[in-house]
DNA sequence: CCGGTAAGAGCGAACGTTCATTCTCTTTTA
DNA sequence: TAAAAGAGAATGAACGTTCGCTCTTACCGG
């Protein structure tokens, strides 16, 4: 008898979730209905629903992909030699490159997790897995003498991510916010940072 | 012949907005059901729209509370004479002492502002205050010669907004995040900024 | 090679629930 | 006593999900 073809089930499945995605990113999840992700992937509810189980494993399916997406574009530089030049890039990407679909659907995403424990995870475990993958570039770029060994690299690292998450929440926010405005900015801070030129190498020390 | 009690009215309006202050920061805006606030201000829902003519509208009159909140947290510390000892104060009352739910709530507002303009509207005002408050603050330590006067104040203080908004966010999304511990090496990054100890005043120059 | 067929793929109306809002009514008070 | 203040059941629209159905196609016995 006839068996379910795998290639289609995938074609299918990407189909939904690359339509949910515009969806969620212009108008919020809750503000998507299925009817119109329906629509936009090409589909009847009834078909929609034999590849997702409901609206929820919509929204883990793309928290998902995503998050393989950013992995594999970090994993893309991660042993590069020259550690400023590279990170010049990387940031570049992230705040300039990144169209405002993929900023907004972040920030759905991000307050989706504030109350949605299964995207709570997801979100989680990207997050360790960035701060893995810049601690590792900079322990490297430490080895090699290019960066100032005496630092505290998690709350360097911690503020790497806090002013990213505050880029990203303003380009969200503000749709014509000039994200290339404060790459110099942030190049500076960071080399700062990195580099122990001030007191950013006792900077860390916990208080108490 | 009986007339409005326009402080009973002043009275309930804030009940409600209260209410549903503290619904909204845990559940969102499109969570939390009308009948939840009318619960929670101890009032029915027949009674409640005698208030607020739409869910709408209270979302916004939380928003616009708020605002006034920090706006006066701001003027308070207008023009003190030691700007970093009042900057220090200000970040620690922003970053660590602010509950919650007040960081919950300005995570709903500010996802809410992406697709509802009445609120964006609000929002956006709210941060042209902030950040004009800021850039006077900044100004007049210049003119004290607290702070280096070949700096661009404008960078500067977009910065100073992303890292306030990433605080929060990081907070917002991760309940056990220390804010305390990153306010050290904000204050030193500020610092570093500000004094123009390195390339910091030069970083603002518009690309092209 | 060739129908026949059973399961896969797809459709869209209908269901049941949820929820913002309204309507009608009672209670309170200047 | 008339309007304000309040109550809570009713309404109607919206929406996620399901159900019963048709269409399509890979496989198998002949």
């Amino acid at each position: 008898m006839r068996h379910a073809n795998a290639q289609l089930q995938h074609d299918r499945r990407d189909v939904i979730l690359s339509a949910a995605q515009r969806l969620f990113a212009r108008m919020g999840f809750h503000q998507t209905t299925m009817q119109q992700i329906c629509a936009a992937a090409g589909m009847s509810p009834g078909n929609l629903y034999r590849y997702f189980p409901s609206k929820e494993a919509i929204i883990a399916g793309i928290a998902e992909r995503d998050r393989a997406d950013v992995a594999s574009q970090f994993a893309s530089v991660e042993n590069a030699p020259d550690f400023f030049a590279t990170f010049a890039v990387l940031a570049h990407h992230h705040f300039v490159e990144r169209t405002a679909d993929e900023v907004g659907l972040c920030a759905e995403i991000m307050s989706e997790s504030r109350r949605n424990p299964a995207i709570a995870r997801i979100m989680n475990e990207f997050d360790k897995d960035v701060i893995a993958r810049l601690k590792s570039m900079l322990r490297a770029a430490a080895e090699r003498g290019e960066i100032s060994r005496d630092i505290d690299f998690d709350a360097v690292v911690s503020m790497l991510m806090v002013i990213a998450d505050g880029v990203w929440w303003r380009r969200a926010v503000e749709p014509n916010f000039d994200a290339k405005s404060v790459l110099p900015l942030f190049m500076d801070i960071t080399r700062y940072m990195l580099l122990g030129g001030g007191a950013a190498n006792s900077a860390g020390e916990k208080s108490k």
